[in-house]
DNA sequence: TATGAATGAGTTTTCATTCAT
DNA sequence: CATGAATGAAAACTCATTCAT
């Protein structure tokens, strides 16, 4: 299954097993009811655990949350990996950046689905550091990237600040749109174009 | 003051003036702490009301959140109006739209945090019906200007579902991310940028 | 209408239309939802009244409370006095009692219902002494009757504490399983068993 | 104390002593304030406990009435065995129910007057149906010892509707006014005689 | 480590009552 | 007399968190 193999990558080992166990059911509760109704009495219920042991593996309830955003966020980053390594022009990279983002909503929903809704309850608790610290790591890792492309030849003629927005902006809001049912067609149906539409707004 | 003036128009009157006093102090409330912890106690306590009043008036508390949805909805349709009077082209389509969604938010910042967050609750909440009904009306008349302005001159070669985000995909990350103290300069001068951007996206 | 025609004794006159009209109604709801559970909102609103209105004619809640009981205990004393009239014998006396209790609780049965759930909570409530004097006189004349038909004849060996519950222990008993939905059969169907079982067991 | 002695039976073990501890004093204010007027808070403050410990345990309020409802029944029914024991004839069976009724209600006055006003708060609520459930059992129970004596000799020539309002209605309807006050001799002083009538109002 | 009983501050909500119009 | 908006005390209930076993 999925869910496991990703929990698998992150928290590895037999140790961690019941920590897997718990993160498991978590993303389900979160997604299913919400993250802030959801208890940590309704998480312990459906994982067949006790609150004790929620409390010793995560601290608290914000800790659940912050484990499983960052373990989202570290997959969706080893995702785009292989997407980025063959790239070699400007059109690779907001293609490959595209496209791995539609890959991998399209292949984890249940994990897209949490992302949108507990990015900004991390953004207030007391994580918000570390979440603060890893994006800005990622946002430097993705701009080398930029830069040894453009180092090769033609340079964006779009401010730093909008690049993003340009890139996955469209994206993003087909894939929102797609995971909470408003629209029907699933995000792969529409890579091409997607990544096309991206790649003609900032050139 | 903005907020009154819009509130004003939505809930007019002298009768009215507790209504909007609520509304008024609980976006504040709402974009200061979060709709989740935003409690009704505290709402009463910035507007020096009661519980009862704001129960009376509301039912209940997601009944606030949806009447100042609705009204910031209604607001930003009436807002677009003007813009949309004088397209002639389908650029100028796409212009008005992402051009008044800027403006709109960077006349209206403190409406826009508030809708970004209160959406997908009042979607989850007991008011979901009426927003739905909503969006779809909204839908419906932009709709309509599109097929007047295609019949006209050229038609785009986009799937439908996929047009909105197209378009104020973009802008609307952008206005996020301002928003959220993520970037610094104001959509305001990106105005043109991003309204291009979202034309060759489409074309 | 049964209900009308007792509040048209109780409360007569074309001014007392709306005290009429509040007390129909909130015999309906103290019946359907409880005594305590009926708000009066539920009130004002099943009768198309206002709040102001209900506090005008009975001060509070309580107050409606009690007119409805002691209207129900009014009628309840006036419909026994015609089985009273031609008691000759103690026999007669304790017929008259339990089958006119019967009678009433059949033609009554809201009243009944109401008085059986509301008779506590006024006797715990601001209006209990006014409880007790009624409950008083009403002991009063029918001791009154039970002497002059003893001075004619036998006299009961019975103490006179234990003698209400020998007379009507049983049909009220009955009665409140019937209203409860515990027996199906009305007591109409037993009162001859019922009033001779009660002067058995008196004599 | 007797409380204790029955909760002990109902509740037993050291990992209820919290429970019975609740229960005890629950009841004190069931009795003291009213089933309706009586409050979690109240409970709490009374039994030095804290509002969690009443919701871990009983759920919700009803769930405590329920459960103090249910432990006296049981505890009636458990009282009422050994006077069923010894029964030959039907003039044994109807003492046995009245005087082991009455015996009970002097035993335990406090579970009395609770049994009385608790009743038909828990016939509305969420135990509703193990309540009817309960007394049908306990109806079955007793029918069997009845036919068992019937089958021996005479036979009741009563709708077995009116039976229990024969036997118990009088007892029950003096138990009621003692326990209100309303009349001052115990009814352990009318034993012989509620029995007796009990007995020649089936006869 | 694991458990789950116990805590109690904090929340939503209700509703009798008042009073200006 | 009638109305219903406004009040606010008080209630039920929740739930993150702790801690003894």
């Amino acid at each position: 299954m999925e869910k496991n193999e990703m929990l698998e990558r992150c928290f590895p080992g037999r140790r961690a097993a019941l920590k897997r166990e718990i993160l498991e059911h978590a993303l389900i509760c979160f997604n299913e009811f919400g993250v802030e109704a959801t208890t940590i009495d309704a998480i312990k219920t459906r994982c067949n655990s006790s609150v004790g042991a929620i409390y010793h593996h995560f601290g608290n309830k914000e800790g659940v949350l912050a484990a499983l955003l960052f373990a989202a966020q570290d997959d969706q980053r080893m995702w785009v990996k292989p997407y980025l390594e063959s790239v070699e022009s400007l059109h690779d990279f907001v293609t490959a950046l595209v496209v791995s983002y539609i890959d991998w909503v399209v292949a984890n929903p249940d994990w897209a689905r949490f992302v949108y809704q507990a990015r900004s309850s991390v953004a207030k608790g007391p994580h918000r550091q570390e979440l603060k610290r890893r994006n800005a790591e990622n946002f430097r890792n993705l701009r080398e990237v930029l830069n040894r492309v453009q180092a090769k030849g033609a340079t964006l003629n779009v401010p730093s600040e909008l690049l993003p927005s340009l890139i996955i902006g469209a994206a993003e809001n087909y894939c929102r749109a797609w995971l909470a049912g408003r629209v029907e067609t699933s995000p792969a149906g529409f890579r091409d174009q997607l990544s096309e539409a991206a790649w003609r707004s900032v050139c």
